[in-house]
DNA sequence: GACAAAATCAGAACGAGTCTAGTTTTGCAA
DNA sequence: TTGCAAAACTAGACTCGTTCTGATTTTGTC
């Protein structure tokens, strides 16, 4: 597995990581060029110079996988934004800001990443792996939201925040003025969970 | 096109009609037999004595729209709920009190739903087009919310509330009271949209 | 240098879904 | 009744994502 930040990275770890950056790198590239549907996966792991098996090696999720974080990272920045938030900003807020801050919501994104949300943006298969994954932390921050409420295990009440809040990037992004539906369905959460 | 009531089916409509039944029939008892995802469209297609390019006329949303109902059967009666509600009803207490009778939430169902049922709620492929149907509806759910709310247009927060509506029996549907769960989420959303 | 684990490989196989090009059935009208 | 166009249906080839098999190479370690 890759070490991080462990004694060194030896030969064998630092090969695969390049395997898989060569695979993303080029699946990315082709996406950009003819887009997601036009390319097939033989097509990326002749780019990679690799077999297709083991394209699948590296990403058992899927082609989608291939430009997309897993939920294992987006949980970790989740987390940090709900257990990092300054003194005195409700939960709620932290998560606004949160997602605010990434993807479709922010016009402010250097152009490597811009060019990236776009593709997702435009391609449907993309936009519904990337909900999915999102939706797929629901436990984990039902989860932070019973620590931040200071409960032990995370009731009913709990998960539908969680889901309602993992699903408003889907929605809001769908809307004419992403920010100002994300902004809107954010105030109502507030009304209906006004101690988070 | 099948005519809904009007003269009277010629032959040929009916014959459509019955190619359509016995796929249907012989996809959910293949798949009651031996699991959603140990039938392949070929065997349904034999089964039903026709070719697969005939199953996929008939069904072109693809294999799990041979047990579910589309968009336009699941809007009517989303419609119905809301337009025909009891007098001094709320539009949200109608939406709960029509998602409560229905599917995974109703223990009362005849036999015949009952392990259609189940076998939809043992199935992820099934659940998640299940919830997709749903949340299909959504720019229509919207425009029914404006009705009831006096405006024109859907504006952001009501396109966000039925999304959440949409989306509450599936999340419903993995908590462990199901029932229960359906109801806490239906009381947040009265807080967060007070007024429907 | 030997050996086991991990990474990679080519190619076959599978299932869903699409496409093509042709055949049969049906409705309708001359 | 016949003629004809539209609709329904068909077999089979094809594409694509994904998995499987079984072998080969590369690497870390002893």
């Amino acid at each position: 597995m890759v070490t991080t930040r462990g004694p060194a990275p030896g030969r064998r770890d630092r090969k695969k990581a390049a395997t898989r950056q060569a695979l993303a790198d080029a699946a990315l590239k082709l996406f950009l060029e003819r887009g997601y549907d036009n390319v097939t996966v033989k097509e990326i792991a002749e780019a990679a110079d690799t077999a297709i098996a083991t394209l699948f090696a590296h990403f058992p999720a899927g082609k989608e996988a291939l430009i997309l974080a897993d939920s294992g990272e987006r949980l970790e920045s989740l987390t940090a934004a709900v257990r990092e938030r300054p003194e005195g900003t409700s939960v709620l807020d932290a998560l606004h800001a949160f997602f605010a801050a990434r993807g479709p919501f922010n016009d402010n994104l250097p152009d490597e990443y811009r060019v990236r949300v776009d593709l997702v943006l435009r391609t449907p298969a993309l936009w519904a792996y990337a909900r999915k994954v999102w939706v797929d932390c629901q436990p984990s921050l039902a989860e932070l939201l019973a620590e931040a409420a200071g409960v032990d295990e995370p009731d009913d009440s709990l998960h539908v925040l969680a889901r309602y809040v993992l699903e408003t990037p889907d929605l809001a992004s769908y809307r004419p003025d992403r920010r100002a539906a994300l902004a809107e369905a954010f105030a109502h959460l507030k009304q209906g969970w006004p101690h988070l």
